[in-house]
DNA sequence: TGTTATGATGTTAGCGCTAACATAATGTTA
DNA sequence: TAACATTATGTTAGCGCTAACATCATAACA
């Protein structure tokens, strides 16, 4: 007698046996209801309750090819940033029956590239991704994907499947025009990491800044160094020794803008009348701080509820009514940019 | 003909044709080299590489009842702390041949119980869970988990299995003793939250305030609100309206730190000679601040490390060194506890 | 009434892998 | 040299589920 043991818990079959069915119906009332009359699936829904009967997961996937794996692949785990729509994206899947596997690409391409074999691999359910700058293999993989595919973060005409985001671009614009309106005159821009979105960040900047009379690279100070709050005021530092007529900072994201309020308050730098200080994300500290910092308040927990939502109906087969969801952004002026002139 | 078509890619039985050999010595092969011989070794290498062969890990799954997964529930998401935590986990576990699965059980008992029997669900390889205060059937079910289960963040003297941390409430009364001894007369507690670490550090502190002589109930302030600068700004205004002759606070962590910082700020009362302030955890940002924030510098990189090691050597089958490791932590003097007297 | 569409359920054969046993090849001992 | 370990490899039968086809009942229609 050589039967394996298995691991003990109810299977199918057992259901199927309690509830007088076969194993292919309890399959069906399972994953369709519909597809199973009125009375087998209160059986069926009886015999499971009874037994405690959670499906085997892997059994699934073998058999059909189709994991209930939603692959979510993001540059950083700490950056509060992807926190928030992580979040969000937990909080929508949690409940359900999907499992979300969560990978970490550290911002280098070939880890992406790598992560998005390994978890097309598992035949996920659905994907999710940060940015647009994928490789091209990376592109293709996902194009030739058998599941939905969103792209998050930011937007852009080209998807691979669908997106949610905002324009980077048009945030950082939107940063720069703001100082140029208070009447800053030498506008700076501090930028750490210098990811792809950041760049797209500065390249609005300086739109802004051409557009309005206001443009000087020499302003311009940027490091591949990942962002922080000391990174910032050492930014505004360095700047300041180049630049000392400098008048105002754009920052990439908030911890640098944090930063280069700490540096101005140690230089003894009057914020907002020496400096004025912009942000980008808007972090929960921001409004806190004092002076407050103006920032470009962002939605991240809203960017992770509508890409599950898409994928959601696009996994019910439905076609979403847009494959591109621009969440918007919104500029929150505070004490750091309201200079009494 | 009604074969079913499959995902496609290689099996084991591609590579068993290629290289030779039975399937079941590919699959050895792949498990355990050294059951294999060199001779054969090499061909099935070869063949696997050939075939650009990676292993179904559902197939594995299901025929061994045993995945490659390894499960990790935290509270919270956006928590700096835990972040860094997952970080290392996530660092450490990437390039092999283990899947991380996260769970978000935000703080719920029922949640995180929910967790762990989804993730025993699926024969996790191993089991990483923040905390020791699970409910009791949580901790018999991992108790009677078939795979190693590692604690973290802190420890205590009745494992589950492992556990990697440090105690909190050590930490907590480090840091009010820092306070006794910089001579502050009123030292209150700002507490945010109020899990169960937030607990013990809290009753640390007031071990230390009564060995000190100066433990007074009425100033301490807790809330079961989740944490925020904002808020500590606001937690520290009402202690102050409360007791005005408060001179110093122990911050539960450091976002409430900061936004005490702020709140005396906006007050116009200076710190560190009006007003001491202490934070926990030592986030990056605590020292780059104006003044520079004392805290108490844990290591949450290092827990996770020490969690994927512990793991990994039980996985091997080797008896760890220790089932409990205490990374400790320290304290970081810095302006905001550094008065002038 | 017989023919055909429609829907509900069942039978069978895998999905790709590994546990458990079987066997062959080699070494080890008295 | 026989008797027995030990190691390397193979055979077989599942793990628990679902795709694909088959069957049966009922409704719908000419």
């Amino acid at each position: 007698m050589r039967k394996r043991k298995g691991a003990g818990r109810p299977t199918i079959s057992d259901v199927a046996e309690k509830a007088g069915v076969s194993t292919i119906t309890v399959s069906r009332a399972l994953r369709d209801p519909s597809k199973v009359s009125d009375h087998l699936r209160r059986k069926i829904d009886n015999a499971v309750k009874k037994l405690n009967y959670v499906p085997h997961s892997h059994a699934s996937a073998l058999a059909s090819t189709r994991s209930n794996i939603i692959g979510v692949i993001v540059p950083s785990l700490t950056n509060n940033v992807f926190a928030d729509t992580l979040r969000a994206i937990y909080d929508a899947f949690d409940q359900g029956a999907y499992q979300v596997q969560l990978g970490n690409s550290r911002y280098v391409a070939k880890e992406e590239e790598r992560l998005v074999r390994t978890f097309l691999g598992q035949g996920p359910s659905a994907m999710i991704i940060a940015g647009t700058d994928q490789t091209d293999v990376t592109r293709e993989l996902l194009e030739n994907a058998p599941c939905p595919v969103v792209q998050i973060m930011e937007i852009g005409d080209d998807p691979i499947d669908m997106m949610v985001g905002f324009s980077h671009f048009e945030g950082g614009r939107a940063a720069g025009m703001h100082l140029v309106q208070k009447g800053y005159k030498r506008i700076g821009f501090l930028g750490a990491r210098m990811d792809p979105r950041s760049h797209r960040r500065m390249e609005g900047f300086k739109e802004a800044m051409r557009s309005g009379g206001r443009y000087d690279p020499d302003l311009i100070m940027t490091t591949t160094t990942s962002s922080s709050v000391t990174l910032g005021a050492e930014l505004i530092g360095q700047l300041r020794a180049r630049r000392p007529d400098l008048d105002a900072v754009f920052c990439n994201n908030d911890d640098l803008a944090l930063g280069a309020l700490f540096g101005c308050q140690k230089a003894g730098i009057s914020v907002p009348d020496d400096m004025g200080i912009i942000g980008f994300n808007d972090l929960e500290m921001m409004a806190a701080s004092y002076p407050s910092l103006t920032s470009i308040r962002t939605d991240r927990y809203a960017i992770g509820k509508h890409a599950v939502a898409m994928i959601q109906s696009a996994l019910e087969g439905e076609m979403p009514d847009q494959k591109i969801i621009d969440v918007g952004f919104e500029l929150q002026q505070r004490e750091s940019t309201s200079r009494k002139r």
